[in-house]
DNA sequence: GTCTATATGGCGATAGAC
DNA sequence: GTCTATCGCCATATAGAC
C-alpha cells in the first residue's frame, strides 16, 4: 500500500458511505477504516459533505458508464441486451450495496441528481434513452418499452436490496444458497426478458 | 381532531419515520408535526427507539397482512395473482415511501426482522411461502417460482423507489405523467407475469 | 502533512414547575 | 399531562503543536 493519503481517505470513505449512507456514516469510522486521524479527513476534503459528494459522483458515474460501454459496442441489439444483463448482475454482485445506496441518496436529496447531471459529463438521461431505444428495437410485443426497461431494472436490483428478507424467507438464511440462486438468476432474467419482448 | 395525544404522536412519527428513516428523523421534527412539545414524546414512548419500533412493526405488518388477505380468499390461484397485483400497486401508491423504508431498515439492522417474527404474530415466512405456492400452481414454465415471485416484487417496487431518477429521465420530471404511467402499469405487470408463467 | 486537544452545535433524554 | 429549561453526549469541524 503506497497509495497517497488522499486516496486512502477516499477509498475508506467509499466503503463506509456505501454501507451506511451519508447520514449513517461517521467521520471517525472513515478515519479508522483509512488507518489515520480524523483531522486529516478535513484537511484533504474540508467537510463531510464534500467527501460524500466526491464518492457519490464517482459511484453514480461508474454504474451508468457501464451501460454506456455496452450500448456503444458494435453488436446486435439483442446481444446488447444479453451483455447488459450479464455485466450488470456481475457489477451488482461485486457491489451489492450500491443500488440501495444510490436509491437512498437520490430520494434523500433529489437536487444531487440535477447538479450531478449539469456539473459533470454524466448523462444518465441520454444513456437510458439509448437503452430504451435498443429495447424498442427488439420489442415485438405491444407493451411500452419503458415498462420493459423498468421491469428489467427491478428484476435485477430487487434480489440484492431485499436480500435480508428474501434470504431468510426462501433460503433459511443460508448465504451460500442465496449466492447460488443469484448466479443462476442471470440466465433466468435473460429468458424472462426475451419472453416479455416476444410478440 | 379529538384523537388522543398518544395517537397524535404516533401518527406524526409514522409520517416522519417513513419519509426519513430511523436515522434521518428528529424527535423535534416529530413533535412539530404532532403540534406539541418534544418532552411529550418521551413521556409517552420513553425513547426514540421505542417509538420507531412501534411504527415499524405496524407498517411491516400492514404490508404483509395485505398479501395474507388475498391468499386466504376463496378464489382461483390465477385470480389471487390478479388481485394481489392490483391491490399491491394500490397499497404502494397510497404509501409510496414505505417499500424503501422497509428495505432500508431491514438492511440497517437485520435483527429487527428476527425479533419481529418471534415477538409478534407476523409470519412473513409463511405468507411468502403461501404466495410462492400459489404462483407455483399457475406456473407452467420451467422456471423456479421463486424467481417469478422476486421478479414480480421488483417490478412492483422499483418504479416507486427509483421514481426521482426515472421520472426525470423518461418523463421530463412531470409528476402527473409519471402518475399516469404508474396507473397503466397495473395492467402491464399483470400481463407480464402471465406471460412469464406460460409454458 | 500529521497529530492531539478543543471548540461548537445539535440531538436524545430528563428535571421540575405548573 | 404538558410545558420550559437544561443536562450530557456525540459528531463535525478547527486550532495549534510538532
Amino acid at each position: 500500500m503506497d497509495s497517497s493519503t488522499e486516496d486512502k481517505i477516499y477509498l475508506a470513505a467509499r466503503r463506509i458511505f456505501v454501507l451506511k449512507g451519508m447520514e449513517g456514516a461517521r467521520m471517525q469510522e472513515i478515519a479508522d477504516e483509512a488507518g489515520m486521524n480524523k483531522a486529516l479527513l478535513h484537511y484533504y476534503f474540508r467537510s463531510k459533505e464534500n467527501l460524500f459528494k466526491a464518492v457519490f459522483k464517482d459511484i453514480f458515474t461508474k454504474f451508468f458508464s457501464k451501460v454506456k460501454d455496452t450500448l456503444f459496442s458494435n453488436i446486435t441489439s439483442k446481444d446488447k441486451l444479453v451483455v447488459f444483463i450479464d455485466s450488470y448482475i456481475d457489477l451488482i454482485s461485486s457491489n451489492p450495496y450500491v443500488p440501495q445506496f444510490i436509491i437512498n441518496e437520490i430520494n434523500r436529496d433529489p437536487k444531487v441528481l440535477k447538479t450531478l447531471m449539469f456539473e459533470s459529463g454524466i448523462e444518465p438521461q441520454k444513456i437510458l434513452e439509448l437503452f430504451f431505444n435498443e429495447v424498442k428495437l427488439e420489442n415485438s410485443s405491444e407493451v411500452d418499452s419503458r415498462h420493459i426497461v423498468i421491469s428489467l431494472m427491478g428484476m435485477l436490483v430487487f434480489p440484492f436490496v431485499a436480500r435480508p428478507l428474501l434470504q431468510m424467507i426462501y433460503f433459511n438464511n443460508d448465504s451460500e444458497t442465496y449466492d447460488h440462486f443469484l448466479k443462476e438468476r442471470k440466465e433466468v432474467v435473460k429468458n424472462m426478458i426475451f419472453k416479455l419482448i416476444e410478440a
